[in-house]
DNA sequence: AACTTTGTTCAAAAAAACTTGAACAAAATG
DNA sequence: CATTTTGTTCAAGTTTTTTTGAACAAAGTT
């Protein structure tokens, strides 16, 4: 009864645990699973892994494993890591917080906020066609609510990717505010 | 054939279109759709709105409203309003954005945050148990790593709210001015 | 060129999240 | 106290998301 020699590419308890720490950020953010045990044990792991070393460890498809380093690549969560002698992609963690965050911001976020622009321009004309008059006035102040809402949280990215990136801040550009922190 | 009067308790189409806009920023931070069209009504709407009103407008089941509402009340993105004369809660949205703001992140980040720490702990318990000196080494680094990114985290969220507050510098725990909008 | 290695794609299966509606509880009303 | 009004709960149904795995493409080897 000869195991096949790969018998248990088992994870210790403290990798396991930790996977389990990405998995709960990932969906956190609205990630699957698969993503954050990719991520996951990338950090755990001291070397670079390839693919089918993912795919062993974890016991995930392959398919799995593809798309969820595709997505990784595109928020610059992970990065190529050349491997002499060997033909296989290797890959390694980003570990920069400010560009975790940074690829997270620009790939997830600020896409909503700009499609959110236009559509609001689009809610606007859909306002001046309603009858009444008084409606009409609300309407337009609940989207100047709105907009002001986009032109805040477009001022916050700058300021959290400061302070993430350890800088002194200072708000140029703005007229209304003072340094900060 | 006599319609029973309440034909058609249909949106206009600007009100379904910024409804549209909430939908979409409720699933962007992971809450279903329902949530975003309750609390999209209640936004583009200038009364109080009771539960009833809601199931009607929007077509969706009363479950759904009541299930929406909750999660709402817990943020705090609606506030009930009395109306007098009706045995019926009324809603109204929460404006504020920083109000908002500072619900989700109470309620949806910091426990997170928190359990995070714990489980931080657990893993170094677990990484001591590890046989290999080496690997240790890595193992602990790493750790380390986690353990500054939920501390830059937590010193973000008071610089999120100060510049949402429009106050002018870092943080004091009770910044809780009062604000427009 | 045939074969192997490496990784991607995508339709179908599985799992997770959301919604519904009927049964239920709580409180006001007659 | 029986009835109506108002809203909650939760099991079952529906929809959406995620995962799987087999077929496929691209490139390297022999």
């Amino acid at each position: 009864m000869p195991a096949t020699q790969s018998d248990t590419p088992t994870l210790s308890a403290w990798e396991t645990s930790m996977i389990d720490v990405f998995v709960r950020a990932a969906s956190l953010i609205g990630l699957p699973r698969s993503i954050g045990e990719i991520y996951g044990l990338l950090f755990c792991t001291p070397q670079a892994l390839s693919f089918d070393e993912l795919v062993e460890r974890l016991q995930i498809s392959k398919g799995s494993v593809s798309q969820g380093l595709k997505v990784l690549r595109q928020l610059g969560a992970v990065k190529l890591h050349y491997v002499p002698g060997s033909r296989r992609d290797h890959y390694q963690p980003e570990l920069s917080m400010k560009r975790l965050v940074r690829g997270f911001i620009k790939d997830q976020f600020e896409p909503h906020l700009l499609s959110g622009s236009q559509r609001l321009d689009n809610i606007e004309a859909l306002i001046q066609e309603e009858g009444d008059e008084a409606s009409r006035g609300h309407a337009l102040d609940r989207l100047e609510t709105l907009r002001s809402w986009q032109k805040r949280t477009r001022k916050l990215m700058p300021i959290v990717m400061a302070v993430l990136g350890g800088a002194k801040f200072f708000d140029k550009e703005s007229t209304d505010q003072e340094t900060i922190i």
